[in-house]
DNA sequence: GTGAAAGCGCTAACAG
DNA sequence: CTGTTAGCGCTTTCAC
């Protein structure tokens, strides 16, 4: 006998308020957390009607009378990838907390596709907008970017970036170049004397920053800056599998290598498998970003922990309670030195 | 100076039928693909005064005036799970790629926590919802799940369910039971005659169709069926990693552990690895799934792939092309030999 | 072809 | 405290 599609259509308020045999105002009053207070059986009433109903407040609906929605929406790179699953899972955590829907978008790491997406969801009136990612486009894109940003905001919206500075929006920031730092001067005390960058795209601040913080901290150990190798590549597990190649291919073997992520980072480590090598023993490898999922590679891969849940909640805390001015939220990471890097005191297995 | 702290509230159609000097319903037809014809130069006015206005249509407006919207609700366990991420990924792609606007929500594995989700999105009016993840609920839960999918099929919603079989909805199976059999075959004739079963939840139907599939394909080669232990954990890495350590401490080491996800493999790999013993070369390790993230573990994990991100697509397809009867696809794995399980012919390093 | 007007489901003044 | 009513922004008959 089929489905019934789409036949009794979904209850409303005025339904429920002819079943409860009250006003319009009352039921809504009723079934709505309003300032006002409504008499007691009144209230009973309509919760039976709307129960007996099954009735379902048209949010749509709301949203238009209101003139605001209890929506937020993300726009992630990919969200396949862990870190920046793990960055959405808090901005929904967060979101469901505070009695918000989350709705996503995922721009596959196309910057013109981020624009779109912004677009797109700004069609739906969203409270705030989380942006995830960052900045790889050119100026122009950018600048499109950060238009649509900012007319989101003039109508009213609040937009928050994450691992994406420079812009003027309220901004949670990875202490990218500190944790980088941190491990580089641990790792160059260790006595590593050769190291090796695996870096994401160019333009990528984050891998950026990552980049220069390890430079840094490890030409603060007496290894001269200029020695160290930076190798570019995607900001993808095979960008990290390629990079090792071509560090292999040319010129003398690393006693170390720094890829800026730990997606990377288990690349490069597949791919000094596949030339032989036992990364650990033969090449020490670091990572970053201490992806939960990842945590069991073996050998344990060390690597600098970062909030990133903590960071998509705290996206969702600033849309909540709105600053006058743009802030900027930064978050430090903290170095976990495992078995990939023999040498310094591990912390943990 | 701050922010403009929604002043200029965005613009409406209204102001772009004003701006262009026609009325709203010639404005309302230029600007969607209305099916009645609008004079060229009329819509040519309008577009020109919607981008000087920035105008950007209402979503919700248009969806309370339709009838209808044009989103689509994914209900996960948990989005920092790759499994999850995956199929979450797919719908997403797939829904985009369609058009619409992808809402989602986080239930935390709780049974009782996803009936409120769907009460939550039902709420949106979406086109369709998106349920992934098995059954582990009391029948008392389920009969509410169902009953909300029902109201929601009712009011014209459309529902999908993802690896979860059994509801009287559309559904995306993935062919647990046939892919551990093949698994379990292949294991069995390469030699190994004293598997354990590191399974999930002792209701999760996904569970315990890989368990069944499994002990069913070893039994046909020649293993007595109950002499196959089954310990049964949570399905998480942490739950792969105690099971391990259960099975350890109990009884003989066994020469092949067969965990029902990869993401419990690797927690049984790490305990093995706690114990002193190599997997792979002390004790085979099979998983289930192969989640993208962990290809590149070390031994390269033996397991079944299963086409997540497909199933999530296929499921958005449903929901657009709705059938008058609820239909049952099921996708197939593929098994992946690696060497976690040294003997059969391995298929990838 | 175009425009006026009546909703869509709900909220929020505003009177009682 | 309750009910009436005028919107919210947009679509869609229905006349012209």
């Amino acid at each position: 006998m089929g489905r019934d599609d789409g036949r009794r259509p979904p209850a409303t308020l005025q339904d429920v308020a002819r079943e409860a045999g009250v006003s319009l105002a009352t039921a809504s009053r009723s079934l709505n957390g309003s300032a006002r207070k409504v008499r007691e059986d009144y209230r009973a009433r309509v919760l039976a009607a709307a129960e007996r109903l099954n009735y379902a407040p048209n949010l749509q609906a709301q949203a238009v009378a209101r003139g605001r929605t209890s929506l937020v929406g993300i726009i992630v790179s990919d969200i396949t990838d862990p870190y920046f699953a793990q960055i959405a899972g808090g901005v929904i955590a967060a979101a469901e907390a505070g009695g918000l829907v989350a709705t996503i978008g995922v721009s596959g790491r196309d910057p013109e596709r981020e624009v779109q997406l912004v677009a797109a969801l700004r069609g739906q009136r969203p409270t705030g907008i989380v942006l995830v990612g960052s900045r790889v486009a050119d100026a122009a894109v950018t600048a499109r970017l950060e238009a649509q940003l900012r007319d989101f905001e003039n109508e009213g919206g609040h937009a928050v970036l994450v691992s994406q500075a420079g812009l003027p929006f309220d901004t949670i920031a990875f202490d990218n170049e500190d944790g980088a730092r941190a491990l580089a001067r641990r790792l160059g005390a260790a006595g590593y004397a050769n190291a090796v960058v695996l870096a994401g795209p160019e333009p990528l601040s984050t891998s950026r920053e990552r980049t220069e913080g390890f430079l840094d901290g490890y030409a603060s150990t007496g290894h001269p800056r200029d020695a160290v190798a930076v190798v570019h590549s995607r900001f993808t597990r095979d960008g990290g599998y390629e990079a090792m190649g071509a560090v292999l291919e040319s010129g003398p073997r690393p006693d170390v290598v720094f890829a800026v992520n730990d997606v990377m980072a288990v690349g490069a480590m597949a791919r000094l498998r596949a030339a032989g090598l036992e990364p650990g023993r033969d090449v020490a490898v670091a990572g970053f970003d201490d992806i939960e999922t990842l945590r069991d590679v073996s050998p344990g891969l060390t690597t600098v922990r970062l909030p990133l849940e903590q960071g998509g909640a705290t996206a969702v805390d600033l849309i909540l309670k709105r600053a006058s001015e743009p802030c900027l939220v930064s978050l430090p990471g903290e170095i976990v030195i495992r078995a990939s890097t023999p040498g310094p005191a591990a912390e943990e297995a």
